[in-house]
DNA sequence: AGGCGCTTGTGAAGACGTGCACAAATCGCG
DNA sequence: CGCGATTTGTGCACGTCTTCACAAGCGCCT
């Protein structure tokens, strides 16, 4: 599941915490999740907790490291070092969630051979090399979107079958390669969407607005983190 | 719906290849989804093609854009200009999908008057004064985990609604507010765990592996574009 | 040993999203 | 004017996800 990522990061805060276990409650809250839903989760990956105390808290760390597949340090070759490749490529929370960043590759001559946190920018024509002497198991594109594509392909063609892509644009994969894509601006505009809706409800409470504003009310975009507490 | 701003992202580029209609199957593959989909989607809004033809695409721009509340230039308060927060000020992607970075914000003195493409980092206790200046609509929270959730409480006080967190960690609000968030680590993860499925059904093709590996096999993480095209 | 409170794991019901397949509608051409 | 090609809009069925509610199990206290 998408979630098990996010209740890895709960267990360790709890874990850093001093707690030893965690009802499903107490990490549903953490996590920011139903208790049930958590439960069920839970229950799928054949994770036993104790009745009556909860789960043991290092004991499901390790099962959910190994179920994502943490136990080995991943390998991640960036691409791309503009203006967020140099963020990602200095963001220190991979190193500390179970990522290494091998390599990082640009196609800009004027970029190669520069620094960053200890590792040497090389060409993207370098990657084959490159992965032949590391085992990359994540591609991150962020480049701009038209060149996206070719650099996706590249990764693919020395085996890189998971990749992470910023460019605002779609890639075609052969299958069995997994892409997921996260787009900056496209989350600011769910979030304008949601302003907008609340702005025409506030403002027209009775008539409901025009024929466009007026959406079902349930249109409400995925993956929101809706109004949590107080 | 979540999958208007990438829509939004198609049609544009379609607009500039010089397209006057498109099809749904058209916009679909451009787009990344079912065509049926897009067309349910589509009809959601009231939006009306014409049949035989396809959509226009100006008016769909058009249409969209307004359900997404763009046709105001959203201004935009960016606090925490760290590794992270730096690329997001540098950013051009904003201003050119409907946003205006507004103010940089930071908790650390040693930032404050740093100038950043143009604008100039103040101190978050001037959030107050900013806000009254600008009428800021999104607020962006790229700050360490720790800050975050002091951070998030000071942009609802000053009457910020919609927050886009790059923390990793659950924010607490009040109802009303929405909260979105990204966080690289989780894709990563959820990249990663994509790999050892994968792995493990290469490797063990009859077995079906441990109690563990043996998830159910449509046990997929949302979001996750699947292999298109070739 | 027995009972009580607490927590997990899960069955069932409901909400939701997805995709097929087809009727309705429009355009172009003879 | 009529017909065929094309494409939208949508009813329907199906699978998935979510949530509730509760039985089963565990530990602690008496």
């Amino acid at each position: 599941m998408a979630r098990l990522p996010e209740y890895l990061r709960a267990l360790h805060a709890l874990a850093e915490a001093g707690h030893e276990t965690v009802s499903s409650e107490g990490l549903a809250n953490a996590a920011g999740v139903n208790s049930a839903k958590l439960r069920k989760d839970l229950s799928h990956l054949g994770s036993y907790g104790t009745r009556g105390v909860g789960y043991d808290v290092g004991l499901l760390v390790d099962q959910i490291e190994f179920v994502l597949g943490l136990t080995q340090r991943r390998a991640v070759a960036l691409v791309g070092v503009g203006n967020l490749g140099h963020a990602l490529a200095g963001y220190d929370g991979f190193a500390s969630r179970g990522f290494r960043i091998a390599a990082l590759l640009d196609a800009d001559p004027e970029r190669v051979g520069e620094e960053i946190n200890g590792l040497v920018v090389r060409h993207i024509d370098e990657l084959p090399r490159v992965a032949a002497e590391e085992s990359i198991s994540i591609g991150v594109i962020a480049t701009p979107a038209p060149a996206a594509q070719a650099v996706a392909d590249q990764l693919v063609a020395v085996g890189v079958t998971s990749i992470l892509n910023f460019a605002p644009c779609v890639l075609s994969v052969p299958e069995g390669v997994d892409v997921r894509k996260v787009d900056l601006a496209i989350e600011l505009q769910i979030l304008s969407f949601h302003e907008h809706r609340k702005a025409s409800l506030t403002a027209l409470p009775a008539t409901g607005g025009s024929a466009l504003t007026a959406l079902p009310g349930g249109l409400a975009a995925t993956d929101t983190q809706e109004a949590i507490g107080t």
